[in-house]
RNA sequence: GGACACAUAGCUCAGUUGGUUAGAGCGUCGCAUUCACAUUGCGAAGGUCCCUGGUUCGAGUCCAGGUGUGUCCACCA
């Protein structure tokens, strides 16, 4: 055997295990040894491309690696597939800070040069992940690993994608989205944050009534006031007009009633911005109202606001409520008011929410064929109790999210990602119309006239582009095409437009539409004149490029978690009918922390429902958040996290996953601190030297599979003892209660092996046999909490097998012999008597301050004479003492037995057994009037009220000595 | 506004279905080093189980109300 030194120095050995494990083969289900029927699998929860591991992972990497530690202990077939998301936002926003250090920007880079340094920085980024997800031991089967953008990936993707369009569960909408001004995207509605934060809330004089409003640099177009129907105060007002004047000169306002107006919010009156508000553009779809967009893509006014155009909106708001309160509009303003800010879950940059046309995914459509929605199979895949949620109060935020789930956006403006599998037919000429020409164009206007020639040609088929929002809204052909100057149009000619009067007015038009030009009436310009055709665009939604000329294929991305959401089986070798899947799908557990049961368990559910029509795991396992000694969340900002991979390298792998296991609550946050993790390396420790006692102690080391007989009470006792933990260890965790399986086996390898079993089996001595035994089953019941140090043990036993695929001890100990009840003709419960009167001595030496090396005397009077005697060796060199027949000194008393120790009185003992009297009087003052209580007797179960009698009688005797 | 969780020793937490005098780890204090382990051993001190009321023979545990802390959801003119 190779010597073990006397200290387990983690950092000599994880390495090397590490890699004796992936060199086997076993983390791949198909290559373990044996006949493996059942099966057992675990998707890995990707993480992110974007960075390091963190104690998040830690957590989750603990938690899975027992189960599939354990299982494949167990003689499962045992899956745990790994994988890596690619994060689309959070990527794309680590490269453009890099990009931003060296002065450039992804705009600057192009799109496919700019994929191309993401690719370069995910590359790297995921050896570094894999290395660091090694370092914890987690035996994920690499030869399976998954990215949520590879090619089989991305086929995945789209295939969903045109699925559910074909399903008719994907459309294309124009709607107010949450839009992220700096990472430029839409965002699901989920993936906003609110914080509370302290604004001016401002009261504005509008016309008749008073509105209040956070956000002024919005209404720069309002004009419908809506108050409730039954508010008194404003009711002579409903279906009036008025002239206003506002920010920009005078409007049209009309008082409406609705009972969306709050009366008692603000005043009670609001008016409507349909383009920036989730509520009011409902509202204004109601009444069939303008939506005008007012904040741009970047977060900039457009041209209707006049003089602030083209200002960021944050920044405006101060002057544009300094314009009206020189106008004397503003009535008052509350400083202090709080509201909730909504933000970007990703930069914390403040949300606008503005109209866009975006792809949404309807979750309350019913699927053809089906009858159901995607809403409700998720729903029942819960209700009806094939997926567990643990713990359960789980579920009702699981119902109350998919209750209150609205369709989900999934297009996203940014690069990093799936592509979405759309294709438009464009036409290769567009026409440009000005916003406010456009109802003209619908009205019969047939020609255009312009400063420039388009190139245009008689019969060309043009598209008609809104030049402000950059939509299609029609197709057309040209039929005419003149060359004129300015002066030579012909005004009155009402397929023009009509819109101006003079020449003069024209060239003032054309001026403000074109101000780098110098426009006269000599100007020369283009007539084309066109037939107009109201048309959509022409779509395709498919994997490949559609034949024909001109298809060019969505700008946009998918949502991030539309890919993940396919996890469970895209990782399995879907959309390919798949050994995988038929054997690892749905899967075993998914764990994973809380934060995501909405962003991904609720969207996984979701998506294999509808495509696999089954569910995607039959249970979730939702871990605690790791948070701070002070409870705080830990964070960069606040620099109290802890590093996974610097507490790896000084306290081993095997102490942090006890640290983040033991102790742990699912679903309540728990604390961690460098303190606890120490002590979980001191333990570490201490199974170590608790191995090689065992190790060098024995004539022989060699395997013991079989439980040996027990020659005396302590041998009865500690095989008793390990039966019962090797029965429970398996039942908590198919319970999922790790923690306390961490507990007991924890107490039972220090505290009964280690202080007791131990050291008698040095005065005891010849126990080679159970000693083995027990080390073989403690190294196997510990593997699955600390795969390293039990590895590095078993290897002692030079058996040239791995440990990770031993069988479990549960197994064995089905098939054999019973462990007797009784050793050596004593209960084995007798035991305790040894382990009290042994403590009862050494806490009798110790108050007494008698050197430990001192054998005194002890006279033991008890029924128990046979017991103490057979155990002699064992009382007399754990308390050191001497067992005698007779001797004078002073007492001391168990419930059961008698003691008499040669030792001098001292003051300190007499004012402890003074307290002592007290207490027991005090007691059997309690006891008495229990017992004296007529109701007591009569109700209490007969066995307790004679327990209690028993205890007043002891106590009495106890009090009599 | 709605929902949920938590409150037990100085700190971090266990405490199953109500049933002996409420437990552990860390920390503190005392003693111990030829011993598998000082990353150790033996022992001790330390608690109004957040408050009030109720159910019960009996409540840390069940019920009602309250206080404090945290989280989620909704709203936000």
């Amino acid at each position: 055997m190779k010597s073990l030194p006397k200290i387990y120095q983690p950092q000599d050995y994880e390495l090397s295990i590490y890699q004796k494990w992936e060199a086997s083969g076993f983390f791949n289900p198909d290559k373990l040894p044996g006949k493996r029927k059942k099966t057992f699998s675990i998707v890995l929860p990707p993480p992110n491309v974007t960075g390091q591991l963190h104690l998040g992972h830690a957590s989750m990497l603990s938690y899975q690696d027992i189960m599939i530690r354990y299982h494949r202990l167990k003689g499962d077939k045992t899956l745990w597939l790994p994988g890596m998301d690619h994060a689309a936002i959070a990527t794309q926003n680590v490269v453009e800070k890099e990009l931003k250090k060296s002065g450039l920007s992804r705009q600057a880079l192009g799109r496919e040069n700019f994929l191309e340094r993401v690719n370069g920085f995910v590359a790297s980024s995921r050896i570094t992940i894999r290395n660091q997800l090694k370092k914890m031991g987690s035996s994920l089967d690499w030869s399976r690993e998954r990215f949520t953008l590879d090619e089989s990936s991305s086929v995945a993707v789209q295939t969903a994608f045109v699925k559910m369009h074909d399903d008719g569960l994907i459309y294309r909408g124009y709607r107010i989205v949450n839009w992220c001004p700096r990472c430029k995207s839409t965002l699901a509605d989920d993936e906003v944050e609110y914080r509370e934060t302290k604004a001016p809330f401002y009261y504005f004089k509008y016309g008749p009534v008073i509105i209040g409003t956070a956000r002024p640099e919005t209404k720069f177009s309002d004009k419908i006031i809506i108050v409730h129907p039954k508010d008194k105060r404003y009711r002579d007002l409903v279906n009036q007009e008025f002239e206003v004047e506002w920010i920009n000169g005078k409007i049209r306002a009309k008082v409406m009633a609705d009972e969306a107006a709050d009366m008692a919010m603000g005043t009670g009156a609001m008016t409507i911005t349909p383009a920036h508000s989730f509520a009011d553009f409902d509202l204004a779809k109601k009444y069939n109202l303008e939506i005008k967009e007012i904040i741009n893509a970047d977060g900039r006014l457009t041209a209707v606001a006049g003089e602030f155009a083209g200002q960021k909106a944050a920044v405006v708001r101060k002057a544009i409520v300094d314009k009206l309160a020189q106008k004397g509009l503003v009535d008052h303003i509350d400083e202090d008011y709080v509201h909730n800010l909504s933000v970007c879950y990703r930069c914390g940059t403040p949300i606008e929410p503005r109209p866009s046309k975006q792809w949404f995914v309807d979750v309350n459509k019913k699927i053809p064929g089906r009858g159901k929605s995607l809403k409700r199979l998720a729903i029942e895949a819960v209700k009806k109790n094939k997926i567990k949620i643990i713990p359960d109060r789980f579920n009702k935020i699981y119902f109350q999210w998919l209750d209150n789930l609205r369709d989900w956006c999934v297009s996203r403006q940014i690069w990093y990602g799936h592509r979405i599998p759309v294709w438009y037919q464009k036409t290769n000429k567009k026409m440009g119309f000005y916003e406010k020409v456009i109802p003209q164009v619908y009205q019969g206007k047939t020609k255009t006239y312009r400063l420039r020639d388009h190139d245009f040609k008689v019969d060309d088929k043009v598209a008609f582009e809104n030049s402000q929002s950059g939509e299609i809204f029609g197709e057309g052909e040209i039929i005419d095409v003149k060359t004129m100057t300015v002066g030579q149009i012909d005004l009155q000619d009402k397929a023009h437009g009509a819109t101006y009067q003079t020449v003069e007015e024209l060239i003032q038009a054309f001026k403000k539409h074109h101000p780098d030009k110098e426009v006269a009436r000599q100007t020369p310009v283009w007539i084309y004149e066109y037939k107009f055709k109201e048309n959509k665009e022409k779509i395709y939604v498919g994997i490949e490029q559609p034949q024909g000329e001109g298809w060019v294929q969505d700008e946009d991305t998918l949502d991030t978690w539309f890919s993940s959401g396919l996890w469970t089986f895209l990782t399995l070798g879907w959309p390919d009918k798949t050994r995988d899947i038929k054997d690892f799908h749905p899967t075993s557990v998914l764990e994973t922390m809380y934060d995501i049961l909405f962003f991904w368990v609720a969207r996984m559910i979701i998506m294999s429902t509808y495509f696999m029509k089954e569910i995607p795991f039959k249970t979730v396992y939702l871990h605690a958040m790791v948070k701070d000694k002070q409870g705080r969340k830990m964070s960069k900002s606040l620099g109290n996290g802890i590093d996974p991979l610097e507490m790896i390298e000084r306290f081993g792998a095997d102490a942090l996953r006890l640290s983040m296991i033991i102790g742990a609550t699912p679903g309540t946050d728990m604390r961690l601190y460098e303190e606890k993790i120490a002590g979980y390396r001191n333990f570490v420790n201490k199974l170590w030297n608790i191995s090689r006692y065992i190790l060098t102690s024995v004539k022989e080391i060699k395997r013991v599979v079989e439980a040996p007989q027990p020659a005396t009470l302590a041998d009865g006792w500690i095989l008793s003892e390990l039966a019962k933990i090797i029965k429970s260890t398996g039942e908590n965790i198919e319970g999922f209660k790790f923690s306390l399986a961490g507990e007991e086996l924890y107490e039972f390898s220090w505290n009964k092996l280690a202080d007791w079993y131990l050291e008698i089996a040095k005065l005891e001595g010849g126990k080679d046999e159970i000693l083995l035994y027990i080390l073989e089953n403690l190294l196997k019941l510990w593997h699955p909490f600390c795969p390293f140090i039990t590895e590095v043990l078993w290897e002692s036993f030079e058996s040239g097998e791995l440990l990770m695929v031993q069988e479990w001890p549960e197994l064995k100990i089905k098939n054999s012999k019973p462990v007797p009840s009784r050793a050596e003709g004593f209960e084995i419960r007798n035991f305790d008597l040894l382990r009290e009167l042994i403590t009862a001595v050494r806490n009798i030496r110790a108050e007494n301050k008698i050197d430990a090396r001192q054998i005194i005397d002890l006279t033991v009077k008890a029924k128990e004479q046979k017991l103490i005697e057979a155990n002699k060796v064992l009382i007399e060199g754990l308390a050191r003492v001497k067992l005698v027949e007779q001797t004078s000194g002073r007492p001391a008393s168990l419930p059961w037995a008698e003691l008499i120790l040669d030792i001098k009185a001292n003051p300190e003992l007499e004012k402890k057994r003074a307290v002592e009297i007290k207490n027991l009087r005090r007691y059997l003052e309690i006891q008495t009037k229990k017992l004296s209580d007529a109701s007591f007797i009569k109700k209490a179960p007969a066995e307790i009220v004679e327990q209690e009698r028993e205890k007043l009688k002891e106590a009495q005797a106890r009090l009599d000595k």
